[in-house]
RNA sequence: GGGGGGGUGGCGCAAUUGGUUAGCGCACCGGACUGUCGAUCCGGUGGUUGCGGGUUCGAGCCCCGUUCCUCCCGCCA
């Protein structure tokens, strides 16, 4: 009689050698000798190497057992010969001498090949996820996200936090984003709605005296994807304050998302306090108010020295209200023609009109718009842009918000082609001073710009004397490698300075009571000041496993189209679940009754 | 809603830019092999090149339509 104990397949280590084990796992390779058979047995801990012998009345059923079955060894460890120990593997200073060996799963040949190296396409990893979440890298990823959302936790509860929940059921909310609806069945033809944020509960509980609440909070939002943004939900670490300045949720951020970055990847993070860039700084420089900081090309505006010269393409549309943004980019100069060539036509793809630019070879400036430009012209340029030999300055010209972002996008692309950014840092900022109120582009009336709830700079005071379009808001993002990783606001928590603001942008009192009665009232009966941020977990995760696409970090992810390909959602319903719920749908996706 | 990229055996890719029988690696099947670790060696099965039409002596490649995936713009207070 032996007495087997029951390891995992990370577990078995030289001081193990000659006990009895007992190893269950999937059959991840196998290597048939014929005269020898050795097994790749992995669990979610490791892979340890399972040795069967012809000898064996198994032999025969383990060598013919395709990959990806479920078995379960027993047997002896062993400790291996010097000459084949593997030191890839922890486990590789021994084996598993198998003497027993049961079956539990049989596999068929499985339609991704867990080994592999190379991606299997998008749709065939979604559709069979529960097999691609075997594979090392996502099983890692999603290994990583589970404990970056514990250690999140223990560093809220650290600083004196506590998890409180809020509904995922709730009521459709006029701003913002589109509302996920779920239909009523008790009230005919009315709905709930799945929270794009838990925004209004946090609020209300630091009305109710939680002053430090936090959640690992879902978010529904109908909203189309991106490769760093999922469609349908997402996490947030979601967190609110009562009596907090914005410094003290920076403090907090700076802490616990600092402290997370730092624990989870060995990039170097910047130290506390982050660098604070004012909203239109941001779009001055990175055009984007989500710089990567690592990037650095920094931006500037030359309209004034355009206007005045003898360049008409520029100078023509300035005088309808265009801008000049330069590109200032070091020692590119003896880059071929064709690099310069393609980056216009990069250019003209993303809505440029052309790319007009300088070289600055030697003693001459070169390109193409130099001729147009006066000795004076060019060494102020020069001047601006601390340009030196080999250096170049690109330009775009265009209305203010299109010039920014096109400026912004080939300040990212040169970054990527030149190779300037370092891979191994991760640059935070936060983006501050959002401007409150903005012009509607298409009607030219005064409108919220961001968050209507947050408190404007200078209070009620700046609501009735200062233009509205320079009232900036207590408003701010975090910004980490390129990538907005949180919004948060230190809310507008007294009613005539919400009405006031809403009269501004045109809403009667009446109509901030029909969208937002419940806060309003609540802020009646004594509310504390508050403010809070929400950080994503996927993006965190995302950047902190270094993935460009948060379904990386995502067990079981929804497409680009925002479908579960792997459960078949969304699908159609029967005629009987539509009739309760007092629904008709036109068209001819409804499934027949008993289906 | 708009723009870019893509769809070739089960999986990942190639096809000298319109030219012979559509190749390669992995997986799979059969055989050999007692120390491999992405085992190796020998042999084999598997393709209506997303779908429909067109141009051409000839189409994986060109044209038109359509569909699916992906990235971006719009959108995401």
């Amino acid at each position: 009689m032996h007495t087997f104990r029951t390891h995992t397949c990370g577990q078995l280590r030289s001081s193990d050698a000659a006990t009895q084990a007992r190893l269950s796992g999937w059959i991840f390779r196998k290597r048939d000798h014929g005269g020898i058979l050795f097994i790749d047995l992995r669990d979610h801990y490791g892979v340890t190497q399972v040795v069967v012998h012809p000898s064996r009345d198994f032999f025969e059923t383990i060598a013919k057992l395709p990959l990806e079955s479920v078995a379960t060894f027993t047997g002896e460890v062993v400790l291996r010969a010097p000459e084949t120990i593997n030191p890839e593997l922890p486990t590789g200073e021994v084996e598993l001498v198998a003497d027993a060996c049961l079956v539990e799963s049989a596999a068929e040949a499985t339609p991704i090949y867990i080994p592999c190296e190379e991606e299997p396409s998008e749709d065939l990893r979604l559709t069979y996820r529960f097999l691609d979440l075997r594979r090392e890298r996502v099983h890692k990823n999603i290994l990583l996200r589970s404990q970056i959302i514990r250690f999140l936790r223990e560093e809220m509860w650290a600083l004196g936090f506590n998890e409180y929940q809020t509904p995922i059921l709730t009521c459709s909310s006029p701003e913002g984003a589109r509302d996920y609806l779920v239909p009523s069945r008790v009230h005919h033809g009315k709905f709930y709605a799945l929270p794009q944020a838990p925004q209004l509960f946090k609020q209300l509980l630091m009305v109710s005296g939680f002053d430090k609440y936090f959640q690992i909070a879902p978010c529904f939002r109908d909203e189309d994807s991106r490769a760093d943004r999922s469609p349908g939900e997402f996490y947030q670490l979601d967190i609110e304050m009562s009596y907090a300045t914005q410094d003290d949720i920076f403090a907090v951020v700076e802490k616990v998302v600092g402290d997370t970055f730092a624990k989870f990847s060995t990039k170097q993070v910047d130290s506390a306090p982050w660098i604070r860039i004012p909203y239109r700084e941001a779009i001055l420089k990175y055009g984007s108010d989500k710089p990567d900081l690592r990037n650095p090309i920094v931006l500037f505006d030359c309209t004034q020295l355009f206007a005045a010269s003898a360049f008409n393409a520029f100078a023509k549309a300035i005088e309808s209200g265009a801008v000049v943004r330069a590109i200032p980019v070091k020692n590119i100069k003896s880059k071929p023609r064709s690099f310069f060539d393609k980056l216009g036509q990069y250019a003209q793809t993303i809505g440029a009109k052309g790319l007009g630019y300088l070289v600055w070879d030697g003693e001459n400036v070169k390109g193409p718009i130099a001729k147009f430009l006066k000795p004076e012209e060019l060494v102020q340029l020069a001047r601006m842009a601390g340009a030196e030999d080999g250096d170049v300055l690109f330009f775009v010209c265009d209305k203010p918000a299109e010039a920014a972002r096109i400026a912004g996008d080939i300040r990212i692309k040169l970054g990527k082609d030149l190779g300037l950014i370092d891979p191994n840092v991760f640059k935070f900022c936060w983006i501050v001073d959002f401007p409150f109120f903005e012009t509607d582009p298409e009607t030219g009336a005064v409108c919220f710009s961001h968050n209507p709830f947050s408190m404007p700079q200078g209070g009620p005071d700046a609501l009735l004397n200062q233009n509205p379009l320079d009232i900036l808001a207590y408003q701010y993002d975090v910004v980490c490698n390129g990538i907005e990783l949180s919004s948060g606001a230190i809310r507008n928590h007294r009613p005539e300075i919400l009405f006031k603001a809403f009269e501004i942008a045109g809403y009667p009192k009446e109509t901030v009571y029909e969208k937002f009665g419940c806060l309003v009232n609540a802020f009646k009966y004594g509310a504390p000041p508050h403010g809070g941020v929400a950080p994503g977990v996927d993006r965190m995760v995302m950047l902190l496993t270094d993935q460009e696409n948060i379904r990386e970090v995502i067990a079981f992810p929804m497409n680009q189209k925002a479908q579960d390909l792997m459960m078949n959602a969304p699908s159609e319903v029967t005629e009987k679940q539509l009739r309760e719920l007092h629904i008709q749908v036109r068209g001819k996706n409804v499934v027949k009754p008993n289906q």
